[in-house]
DNA sequence: AGATGTTTGTTCAGTCATTGAACTTAGGGT
DNA sequence: ACCCTAAGTTCAATGACTGAACAAACATCT
């Protein structure tokens, strides 16, 4: 996160003006039409006046930019409609993950500028987390010459990665790298391309939830699961990230099923992982486990897509092994999943990642153990729904969480120009 | 709450004064030694001047008092000591439990001015809602009148109840009252005592949670799980209280111990309640069951004390299905709460009502579950607590949660004045 | 005792962003 | 043409903070 000045600053004027900036400029980023300034007047219920003063300003900043004046419906002067600059301050979203490293420049409207991704060099063929640094670091050059071509200046970027994060920005933990301990700010800051940015870094299953928010209303709130060789959620409450008190929130693949159930990597019994994990799906199936899906080997990786192929094309003919393994993950997921709703207060899942393209065959499950264990199922029922970014949630996510900072501080972005 | 004016509102000079005054008046009050307004200068970095300026308004409103100048360490002028004024507004926490209504007047320092209870007319006596509230009502009078002997402004009141309210404040379920679909707002407004002071309702566990967070550090994380007939919990992260999508967070109590275990009344299999609620472990201790403990009899009540102090009196004893009940009632909480844990992702438990009783017999099987299934033990261990209120905590959170309130936006109570 | 230094609290002109009201601009309808 | 409506601008007034200078009150050193 930005450098967090406390909320206990003393306000004064110019605090006030960034406050009803950013109040401006939430306006014209929200509305899906163009919007005057008399609109956000109204729905700020400031003056005429200062909206003007205010959209001057962002206009001279070059965040928001003025559309030719469009006559309403009631007669009366033509409103000059107001839209985010396409050339405004741009943002990166980066991910280091466990089969690639990606990387995806949005411009300041939310439209994809540019994309790539390349594969993340492996450890057993004795590479480090310097070069999955490194490859980062070349797509972001790579990145960064596409928004030069548009004249687009980078104002930020964030990075998702797979793993337990300390406030400082150390990677405590990663399994399914193999990496522990990984010094995060010093790697970044050893990329040229990226050491002139401020990075923010934050976990996969996070942002992920961040950038399924941004499909849809902006204060929804729900439970974004994410499936893979372990199990994730982001939770998202009125529009807000949950993060908790060390910012690990969200640690559902090591919720408790079963106490007495199979000995999971963590030490403990019963985890979810064990049901609803790839590896553990997999083994149920009767399918010969991808490389890597044996959590806790070290060196994660695979090809968790041919896999997962294999998988979807079993169910669909209806293998009856294969169904009732996903069946049975599908319920395990559901009896975790009912447990976090009934403590996070949440009416919505989110099935991502591996859960994503198993939809069909584990929603059904998860919606009939939600529909028994959630307590408040009567007055505001469960509803699960498909996530619509997949595998490409994170980095997404990763380049809106930069976005709605540079939204929601237009200040800060305007001073470094 | 109060009348949650929405976080898009326009700032101006008078927003900026009253964030300036709330953080004026927050330095006075967290401190335990009187503060200067040199103090309050430097430790929120406005200017002397506007300190003084800020302090002035608080005097006046009769919020915060000026002690006798008091000579500093390295010489210089002496510096006027500010306090919590004694004789400022007072607040009122309520409370409709299970057994008893209570009441409870919290002078602006935080010290009881006054405190009263009575037992909650029953249903089986046909008294229902309506008689529960008049009681609150009469104690509420008795406590005014201390206010008034006292010459203290009553600013507002907060009302606990154990059940799931609505936001608009319909007591939507309360098992252990036998309750459905109460209005509370009604009845408040129907009491004369309290009709004409603003009243904010809320859970129980949560402001359980908030009074326990008046005793120690003003920015602690903790899970506070209540035990009785059900099982709740409060969850404080940094502070704040995590309330979710409609205020209905921490229902531990119908979280899954054991997918396929005993039937719950809420109609789903393993519910913690069926393991560690107090009619739970009566029946496996092998002790007569209290009434009302066979959760969902639709009246609550019941001695609750007495048949507590019978099984604290057999687990002294060392009677060995006692012990025994106990210990499996808390690996069955460890199990719970290890699960909250994860997802809320804190490092500290906090064992309130009945299992503050029953601490010693429950708290190692809790911190046993922990220590194995928590994911983050190893870089934050989970510390597990005895609560410092035991059975208060709701009525005292209540009053407390008015404090803040009052603490928080203080301009807003000089005005009515 | 007196001079010096230090820290607290106040006073006052200056600055800045908002308000409110008048005014200008630019259409639509009859 | 004339009136009506709504958008956007201009400008004096207001309110709250800043910064600097000043006054008050005490400790310490000579």
């Amino acid at each position: 996160m930005p450098p967090t000045r406390g909320p206990d600053r003393a306000a004064d004027h110019r605090s006030v003006r960034s406050h009803n900036l950013a109040l401006a400029l939430r306006e014209v980023a929200r509305a899906d039409v163009p919007v005057s300034r008399a609109d956000i007047a109204t729905a700020t219920g400031m003056t005429r006046a200062t909206a003007s003063s205010l959209v001057e300003s962002l206009l001279a900043a070059g965040i928001v930019a003025e559309l030719a004046p469009r006559a309403g419906p009631r007669g009366g002067r033509p409103a000059t409609g107001l839209v985010l600059c396409e050339s405004g301050p741009a943002v990166l979203g980066l991910e280091v993950g466990v089969d690639a490293v990606e990387v995806c420049l949005l411009r300041l409207t939310g439209s994809v500028a540019f994309r790539a991704s390349a594969p993340r060099p492996r450890s057993r063929d004795g590479a480090g987390p310097a070069a999955a640094f490194g490859a980062l670091g070349d797509l972001t050059r790579r990145a960064r010459a596409a928004a030069e071509a548009e004249h687009l200046r980078v104002a930020g970027a964030a990075l998702a990665v797979p793993g337990l994060l300390s406030r400082d920005g150390m990677l405590r933990l990663a399994p399914n790298l193999g990496w522990r301990d990984v010094d995060v700010p010093a790697l970044l800051a050893a990329e040229p391309a990226l050491a002139d940015l401020p990075v923010t870094v934050d976990n996969e299953a996070d942002l992920a939830a961040l950038g399924e928010l941004s499909t849809g209303a902006p204060d929804a709130s729900f439970l974004l699961v994410s499936g893979g060789i372990g199990v994730g959620a982001g939770v998202v409450v009125d529009g807000a990230l949950y993060r908790g008190r060390h910012g690990w929130g969200g640690e559902i693949g090591h919720v408790c099923v079963e106490p007495s159930g199979p000995a999971c990597t963590c030490g403990a019994r019963g985890c979810l992982e064990q049901y609803a994990g790839l590896g553990a799906v997999l083994t149920a199936a009767g399918l010969p486990a991808a490389p890597g899906t044996s959590a806790g080997a070290g060196d994660g990786g695979g090809d968790g897509d041919g896999v997962l192929t294999g998988l979807v094309a079993a169910a669909r003919e209806g293998d009856p092994t294969v169904v009732r393994a996903l069946s049975r993950a599908g319920s395990a997921l559901g009896v975790a999943v009912s447990g976090a709703l009934n403590l996070f207060d949440l009416d919505e899942v989110v099935l991502g990642g591996t859960y994503a393209t198993l939809f069909d065959w584990v929603a059904p499950e998860v919606q009939r153990e939600t529909s028994r264990r959630v307590l408040s199922w009567h007055w505001a029922p469960t509803v699960v729904r498909c996530s619509g970014l997949g595998a490409d949630a994170a980095v997404v996510g990763a380049a809106r969480s930069v976005l709605a900072s540079v939204l929601a501080a237009p200040d800060q972005v305007v001073a470094p120009g």
